[in-house]
DNA sequence: TTGAAAGCGCTAACAA
DNA sequence: TTGTTAGCGCTTTCAA
């Protein structure tokens, strides 16, 4: 069929063995001229060696899979352009999955990627099937989680400070004057939603302020909910002065209601945004948000992953925390001398 | 290392091959005594087979690489999401590749597609290596080019209706009155740049308008640029009253300036942009954007690119073009009744 | 410095 | 209905 080795080797006028020891550079030396000749026939060949028999016979594929839960959230495909710029240079490619946040879809996922016998996955993990990470992790496939932490499986983990970046936004709220402040969180099962919750309560603690339950509202990943949600919660009587969107994605269901009630920001109403996406800053007015290093995140995760790949590192599981810090816009402050 | 399949046969006390044909449910039949037996075997060892060594004999990987020059940009995002799922069920993975429009980088993402056999490779070309775009389809990994044809290189292709997109856009904001608009245009060395240029044209025309070309720019793909060029764009005197962004990312770079400048859509100037994103329809004002369908789109790309995977097709290339329609926002008719 | 050959885990042709 | 075995393209040990 295609170009082997042996033919490389024929034309040559060398061992395979040769062959494989120019192509991979090593371990053993090769003389200059016989190196210069083999050069020839694979270049005079079109001769590509074939990964596959290759990680065959190393146990190695230099796959990583990525599987988050949607890619058209513009966070977590920052994290995959960052994670698949960092791994092109050890030479992994990137697999990319979409588990939809279905625990079925990301099962079928994840058995591809250990058939495939990827040598780690990074995971934003919808929370189930631990039996399948632990297998996988059992089975030599390394896992890095990001931003979710999975009760009972052991494994390295990057987040987000979302509890420190949910504080400083409420009490930027809390600072403008706002005293009724609504929460559109994320579902508190997983760790950024609990995170979030908590960060909202201590501002309000700290500040003296008493929470108010019908104020705070948990939303699952559908877009419809997240806008009916948010139209409850401006509904809620008295209203909240400002509102406090736990993900880029809850932000969008009050943008729709913002537009279609004609409200000003931030008279009406203020909003801060956990996530900051390009456009929060181009649009106006300009969204107020918690923003934070996805290259950074994506390095330390793929930092994780790559220290246990290549045998650096073979401990317990580790947490990394990347810090978030707010961006002030018009949405909370009404007006920016420049642009942020 | 891991479990294989002469460990199941062994448990099962079949031979290896019996293991296969249950495990590929075919293609020879197994009694249900011992299919049952040899499943239980596969159950009790956690055994998953290696698609790696499937793949070293079937000379079949059941991947393919997308490699798209910006994951970041919403439309690609979409593209290659629904790319993966409609692989999914045929057991294809996506191998994710970034070119950021460089060359030399997209020559290395595809050499290495090549050498891990993808199967075949869906490509948003930058427009040159075609020397290895050739060698790749000679070593059997087809090739479904993304919106933009490639001079010398007989690969089937999915376009977007760029020439009538622009017309359907320039056509719009001359009915709305404006006789001087502004286009901050692709690398026309592109075809959808080629495509956006001529509908603009040919829209110009039709209405009896002369093109004045200080009101036409060309813009690379580095941000920077594009918002240099649409402030230059906004300062030709007399000044343009309406802008047809050809792209997304161009647009960013007018509203940046629509922001700083305070000025107001449409009654400053009036926007049209191709490619129609989320935020569009959610911002104040929402913007009038050409849009289409991206599932389509991904569906027609990987249609074309199974039907030689699978061995369906194996003719001269094909072309297919995706329809656009433009929705009308505020940006250019100042209100809506309805959110579109 | 180089070559020969075993074997990675699988599929499928050939035998039984 | 089932078992045996060659061989996919590579790496690397053992010998020369």
């Amino acid at each position: 069929m295609s170009v082997t080795r042996n033919d490389v080797a024929a034309l040559a006028g060398v061992s395979v063995a040769t062959v494989s020891y120019v192509v991979n550079n090593g371990p053993r030396p090769v003389s200059a001229e016989t190196r210069e000749r083999v050069l020839r026939a694979i270049e005079q060949l079109d001769y590509q060696p074939s990964a596959v028999a290759r990680s065959l016979k190393t146990n190695r594929t230099q796959t990583v899979g990525i599987v988050v839960s949607d890619i058209l959230n513009p966070i977590l495909a920052a994290i995959a352009k960052h994670a698949e710029d960092l791994l092109l240079p050890s030479g992994h490619s990137l697999i990319l999955g979409n588990s939809d946040e279905s625990p079925e879809h990301e099962l079928q996922l994840l058995r591809t990627l250990v058939g495939r016998r990827a040598d780690g996955v990074l995971l934003l993990p919808t929370g189930h099937n631990q039996r399948t990470l632990y297998s996988a992790m059992e089975k030599g496939c390394h896992l890095g989680l990001l931003d979710r932490q999975v009760e009972g499986v052991n494994a390295d983990c990057v987040m987000f400070d979302n509890e420190g970046g949910a504080y400083e936004a409420v009490q930027h709220l809390i600072e403008s004057g706002h005293t009724r402040i609504g929460l559109l969180n994320l579902p508190a099962i997983l760790a950024p939603g609990r995170g979030r919750l908590s960060g909202y309560r201590r501002a309000l603690k700290d500040a003296g302020l008493t929470e108010d339950p019908r104020l705070v509202r948990e939303v699952s990943f559908k877009a419809q909910e997240c806008y009916a949600m948010a139209g409850e919660l401006l509904d809620v009587d008295p209203p909240p002065t400002a509102l406090f969107a736990a993900s880029n994605r809850l932000a969008e269901g009050v943008l729709r209601h913002v537009k279609e009630r004609r409200l000003r920001m931030p008279d009406d109403i203020a909003l801060c945004v956990f996530d900051d996406v390009a456009a929060f800053s181009y649009m106006t007015p300009s969204i107020t948000a918690v923003g934070y290093d996805t290259r950074e995140f994506a390095s330390r995760a793929v930092g994780f992953l790559c220290d246990r790949i290549e045998d650096r590192y073979d401990g317990d599981a580790r947490i990394a925390q990347v810090s978030c810090r707010l961006i002030r816009r018009e949405s909370t402050i009404g007006s920016t001398p420049d642009i942020a």
